[in-house]
DNA sequence: CCCTTGACTATCT
DNA sequence: GAGATAGCCAAGG
């Protein structure tokens, strides 16, 4: 398949916005769910310029760490949401079940087909 | 068209 | 387990 851009940041929105609150998901995870597992950078990306507020804070690094550097706003902001979600965020690792995803989500990410 | 950059990931030391 | 290296792929200069 090629890439869309289009279609890939509709998918990664769509995506991230079906995160359930006290959840996170990867960028590779993300990249993943959209059709594109290499492209965990164009994630980013796609949030970046996303038309709406998303809850870009529920995404983070494979390690399970935020994705910015310590003492930023970005990282400060999203500390700040995650643990608003009721989210264990300690030694800037983020503590929530990614494997834990709700069957919900898995559907609307993986189609009701296969 | 070539080169650099980036909200990444996996592997090696 | 932390730091360095390589691979990755698209966007922007």
């Amino acid at each position: 398949m090629n890439y869309d851009r289009e279609k890939f940041e509709t998918a990664v929105w769509e995506i991230v916005s079906a995160i359930p609150k006290g959840y996170v998901m990867g960028y590779g995870e993300v990249a993943k769910a959209a059709g594109y597992p290499r492209h965990s950078r164009m994630v980013s990306k796609a949030m970046s310029h996303s038309p709406e507020t998303l809850p870009w804070h529920r995404v983070i690094k494979s390690d399970g760490t935020i994705a910015f550097p310590v003492n930023s706003p970005f990282y400060i902001e999203q500390t700040a949401r995650l643990k608003e979600e009721g989210v264990q965020v300690t030694a800037e690792k983020v503590s929530a079940p990614r494997s834990k995803a709700e069957p919900d989500l898995d559907q609307l990410l993986w189609g009701p087909e296969e």
